[in-house]
DNA sequence: GATTTTACGTA
DNA sequence: CGTACGTAAAATCT
């Protein structure tokens, strides 16, 4: 059946989606209303304040493809080279699109992206107005396809954004002006005049943002804006050669350190700017106060963070991004402007949400974590050494005895020329050996679904399961091979010249830069965060395996403490155990927190002041003499599943018991602790009610995905975790800030803080630690608590004993 | 060579 | 049907 253009003529917007469906075929409406992609649009199009009586619909292809699968509409597998068949249903469109004069056309998916402006990437090009490829002169604006949010549910909000943009954009066929003036051909003289303008007579902020070259992370171009709608872009390095010579460029960068040291600033992740300016210039940029990632982190956590997407969401102007190869100056002009133009869309976001104490408490931190990226942490090569050879003979016996059990060559990473041989850290070569060759019962990955896939898996779970149930030594062999292999990974490890390791500690979660030849380009699809920090490889400092929050504890051995000083740690106690228990009003572990606050351990084990003990003599209704080390780890691993909401699936494996008792444990819990099912009942009638849920430090958090028993535990999740990361990192900026010049911190692990302390100041700085970290929290209800501390002290990271 | 999948390290 | 994060190495795609 053909599916023809469907809606009420003299609309001024058009929908084109792909191509009809099942229902369509059926009932010959394109995006039926009954059709899974049909519905979607309606609740995107209501919630966008339009219903599909305002709008054309159509489709590209105007005829259901075999299969529901449209690349039997083209030639290539990329589906960008139409078919014959497919180039008279094109021109159709462009007769509809010329006849019924819509003043925008909202193209729905890839396919339509493609046909309509010849960009078929829609998360680069969704967003944005466009002039048409297919109809000149016609405004397109493109946006995921409703079967596409159906399958991502996160993607709902952006789209609902995008035809509230193309509505706005609907009243006239014109495409929207740029009133912006892109500055990209300055002189030496003209550039320096601009920047004393800057200094004497401009009074507000200025938007920054430099360009660098990989390796190495030199500047090439300085991006300056002043308001939404000016922008400079100056060249300082052109084909890897200095445009100007010392003098001159020296003399350029006097004029800039004096605006950069002088200006309130606006960046786009400035911690990456700042963080070069200081290496590179010994530029300290003191009033950077506005970041505009950071603002779109406190206003929107769940969406994405990259300018692309917040240009697109904030602001009316062109795409540009494209041009970050072939017209990089104006690209970073482009960026400099829309930086500006993007913050002041952020900041009254902030001022709507009320939100500026998060802003503000996330911007302090963008200091110490620069500091903490550029100090780097020193390896003690002579430890690097010694655990590298242990861990090589360890595998070389290993390998030995799995070569002979199997009687074939075994090997631990791939090698072309041992064809022959087994690699055992190739899952699929392991699967064969395991499942065809040695006829083992196959293990499968657990499924999030049962709608899922059954898929093979020969991870750790599976191997453990194996060995316990078959008598081979075999599985625990290859167990200690990958564990060893993993381990290697973390101290062979590369370190500057200097001996030291770095790490970019990211403050708004997801890293957001990655490096693609050569480039430092926007990650555009992460975008998670629960306000904690997260660590990655550095761009600017290459050294180390990157990550410095998964070090193994073996690994860190290798971190040993300078001549003169010893590791510090201070850790929150049972952080998020006590958050949960205020948040719930557990009465009996509250008493237990607040009896053992203060205390040193001794104390708190004599008097018997262990939460999971209390956790277990309740669960089994037993004295607490008679809580044994077993029942007590019982208590332990229940108390910590639970928090998270956690399954018999896992309580079973993780207490390696049969599902039934681990069943029974579960219910035993929350029998004797009916508070936590109440306490996710609440979670849930907020969920439903605003979808937002607020942290005790006021951050706030959307749940934009489907509602779902998935999307209930993250949120369930969200409230002591993102409660203990703000808390740590109000502690740690607290101590830059207040003891930094007397105290180096080193490192920063979720809910702990690692300081270098000299030797003999031990007690000192500990007290300097209690001073920033002892915080006063309220709890939802309006109860007022600390979270305790424990110190632990050690020569190197990995052997730290508690104090 | 680029991208995706599998596995696994930490809090 | 713990969550959150990031990287290495293998597998697969183009």
């Amino acid at each position: 059946m053909i599916i023809n253009t469907v809606g009420t003529p003299g609309a001024t917007i058009m929908l084109v989606g792909e191509a009809p469906g099942e229902q369509e075929n059926r009932t010959g409406k394109p995006f039926h209303p009954g059709a899974p992609a049909g519905s979607t649009l309606d609740k995107i199009l209501s919630s966008a304040g339009i219903s599909r009586h305002d709008c054309l619909i159509t489709n590209v292809a105007r005829e259901k493809p075999p299969g529901n699968k449209i690349a039997f509409y083209f030639k290539d597998a990329k589906c960008t080279i139409p078919k014959d068949i497919l180039l008279k249903d094109i021109e159709k469109l462009k007769e509809d699109i010329l006849f019924y004069k819509p003043n925008i056309v909202i193209a729905l998916g890839k396919i339509a992206a493609q046909v309509l402006i010849s960009n078929s990437s829609i998360t680069e090009a969704r967003g944005y107005i466009y002039e048409s490829t297919l109809v000149p002169g016609q405004k397109v604006l493109p946006t995921y396809h409703p079967q596409k949010v159906n399958y991502e549910w996160k993607l709902f909000f952006t789209t609902v954004l995008d035809i509230r943009k193309a509505v706005k954009n609907s009243t006239s066929p014109e495409l929207p002006k740029d009133d912006r003036t892109l500055i990209t051909n300055i002189s030496k003289l003209e550039y320096i005049e601009y920047l004393n303008y800057l200094l004497y007579e401009h009074k507000e902020a200025i938007a920054v943002d430099i360009e660098t070259l990989q390796p190495g992370s030199h500047i090439d171009i300085m991006g300056i804006a002043d308001s939404p709608t000016h922008g400079v872009a100056f060249e300082l390095i052109k084909d890897r050669k200095a445009v100007y010579s010392e003098n001159k460029e020296l003399e350029i960068w006097q004029h800039l350190t004096e605006v950069l040291n002088t200006k309130e600033l606006i960046m786009q992740n400035g911690s990456y700017d700042t963080t070069v300016l200081y290496l590179h210039h010994g530029i300290y940029c003191p009033k950077f106060y506005y970041d505009t990632m950071v603002a779109a982190h406190v206003c929107w956590p769940e969406n994405p963070r990259s300018l692309a997407y917040l240009a697109s969401i904030c602001l009316n102007v062109p795409s540009w991004k494209h041009t970050s190869q072939s017209d990089s100056l104006l690209y970073n002009a482009g960026d400099t402007t829309n930086t500006y133009g993007v913050w002041k869309v952020l900041k009254a976001e902030i001022e709507k949400q009320e939100i500026e104490y998060i802003f503000n408490h996330e911007m302090n931190q963008i200091e110490p974590s620069v500091m903490l990226q550029l100090q780097g942490l020193k390896v003690n090569k002579e430890k690097q050494q010694s655990l590298l050879v242990e861990i090589e003979e360890e595998l070389n016996t290993v390998q030995e005895t799995l070569s002979k059990t199997l009687n074939r060559e075994v090997i631990f990473k791939a090698d072309k020329s041992k064809k022959d041989a087994i690699n055992i850290n190739s899952p699929q070569q392991l699967a064969n050996l395991l499942y065809i060759d040695l006829k083992i019962k196959p293990q499968y990955k657990r499924r999030k679904s049962v709608s899922e896939e059954r898929k093979l898996t020969t991870n750790e779970e599976a191997l453990s399961k194996l060995a316990r149930t078959i008598d081979n030594p075999i599985f625990n062999n290859i167990i200690k091979v990958k564990k060893l292999s993993k381990l290697k990974t973390f101290i062979d490890i590369t370190t500057s010249p200097e001996g030291k390791v770095h790490t970019s500690y990211n403050v708004t979660g997801a890293t957001m830069v990655r490096e693609n030849k050569g480039f430092v380009i926007d990650e555009e699809d992460s975008f998670k965060s629960f306000g904690r920090w997260s660590s990655s490889k550095s761009i600017i400092l290459p050294y180390g395996s990157g990550n410095l929050q998964n070090i193994p504890k073996k690994a860190r051995t290798m971190y040993t403490a300078p001549e003169g000083y010893e590791f510090l740690q201070a850790d929150y106690m049972q952080a998020e155990a006590v958050v949960v228990a205020y948040e719930i009003s557990d009465h009996k572990s509250v008493a237990i927190f607040k009896q053992s606050f203060g205390l040193p351990k001794e104390e708190r084990e004599k008097k018997g002041l262990d939460i999971h003990k209390l956790t277990a003599r309740t669960m089994f209704g037993i004295p607490m003499e008679e809580v044994t080390k077993e029942i007590r780890k019982i208590g332990k691993v229940v108390k910590h599943a639970t928090n998270y909401n956690a399954g018999p699936g896992v309580l079973a494996h993780k207490l390696q018991l049969p599902l039934k008792e681990a069943k029974e444990l579960l219910k035993k819990f929350h029998n004797t602790t009916p508070q936590l099912h109440l306490w996710h009942k609440r979670i849930q009638q907020q969920l439903q009610s605003s979808r937002t849920l607020t942290n005790l430090f006021g951050r706030k958090h959307r749940f934009l995905g489907r509602y779902n028993d998935s999307l209930l535990r993250s949120a369930y999740a969200y409230i002591p975790q993102s409660t203990v990361g703000d808390l740590l990192n109000l502690a740690l900026s607290r101590f830059y800030y207040k003891y930094g010049k007397e105290r180096r911190i080193i490192l920063q692990l979720h809910d702990a803080i690692y300081v270098f302390s000299p030797l003999g100041k031990r007690q000192e700085t500990i007290d300097m630690l209690k001073d920033v970290m002892l915080i006063e929290l309220t709890s939802t209800n309006g109860i007022k608590y600390t979270i305790d501390v424990d110190f632990s002290v050690g020569n190197s990271w990995g052997e730290m004993e508690e104090i």
